[in-house]
DNA sequence: ATGCCCTATCGTATAGGA
């Protein structure tokens, strides 16, 4: 089977992108963040002539996370356990559903904005809470996959260049102790191969001419348990949905499964 | 060609993204 995560910047914007790429790739699940809609108007129906279930939950302007099956869904859960809130919110960043043979999260991890925001304990704190929720998932016997946007950039190679980013959350040392304590639940990160150039990047900035120049990163991930780890046959990131008037901002991360 | 920022919002600018 195949299973991606891809985050799509607004789902009213990347609808017709989104639905067509469900026709080429035909993954049989697909995690999508940043909806940038209300739960009620995700176009349940335009999914449904895909041939594709949709899970859903979003807040309107910001966040949203969803799950889109043609093998089912089932066991559909909201946010993680002891999720910390932001400014008195719990945000729409975590979405979990078991889907024929696997259990997916479908994840958007907060950015963090600048080491010295408010925003960057919150994603610390997020992360910590991911590692714990993670955890019996992890260990258990059905393949699990948490994956979506962690807005951590695990190592300098998943930067084109970490002397010119221009910002200074996502190559933390905190950022990645917080990355690899979920890690240390019992997940790896599923290392895809990159379809052009040496690095699997998975986001290019819109501006500046950074897709063109390659000057990416590798944020979007799929951290996996050893049953769902040990039945990938092929991992990669589909850059070529990065082209073109209308793309998001963030490439599908795209997995083969001998299940 | 990969091509010089995008999205949603009570908007005619602003916040947020990474």
């Amino acid at each position: 089977m195949r299973v991606a995560t891809w985050n799509i910047n607004s789902l009213k914007a990347r609808l017709d992108r989104v639905l067509a790429w469900l026709e080429t790739a035909r993954p049989d699940v697909v995690c999508l963040q940043e909806l940038k809609c209300a739960t009620a108007d995700v176009p349940a129906d335009a999914f449904r002539d895909a041939g594709y279930e949709i899970a859903a939950w979003g807040s309107g302007r910001w966040n949203g996370v969803a799950i889109a099956s043609r093998v089912g869904i089932a066991d559909v859960r909201q946010g993680i356990a002891s999720q910390p809130d932001f400014a008195g919110a719990i945000e729409a960043r975590a979405l979990t559903a078991t889907c024929g043979p696997v259990r997916v999260q479908s994840l958007y991890v907060p950015n963090g904005r600048d080491t010295a925001d408010p925003h960057f304990p919150y994603k610390l704190a997020f992360l910590q809470a991911l590692a714990a929720d993670a955890a019996a998932d992890a260990a258990g016997p059905v393949p699990f996959a948490a994956m979506g946007d962690y807005n951590i950039c695990p190592t300098d190679d998943d930067v084109w260049d970490v002397d010119e980013w221009p910002g200074t959350t996502h190559i933390t040392t905190d950022e990645r102790d917080a990355l690899a304590a979920v890690q240390a639940a019992g997940l790896v990160d599923v290392h895809p191969r990159a379809l052009k150039y040496d690095q699997p990047f998975t986001f290019w900035d819109y501006r500046n001419l950074d897709f063109p120049k390659n000057r990416g990163l590798r944020i979007d991930l799929a951290l996996a348990n050893p049953a769902f780890a040990d039945a990938v046959t092929d991992a990669y990131v589909d850059r070529n949905e990065r082209k073109g008037k209308g793309a998001s901002d963030h490439a599908p991360l795209v997995i083969d499964l001998d299940l």
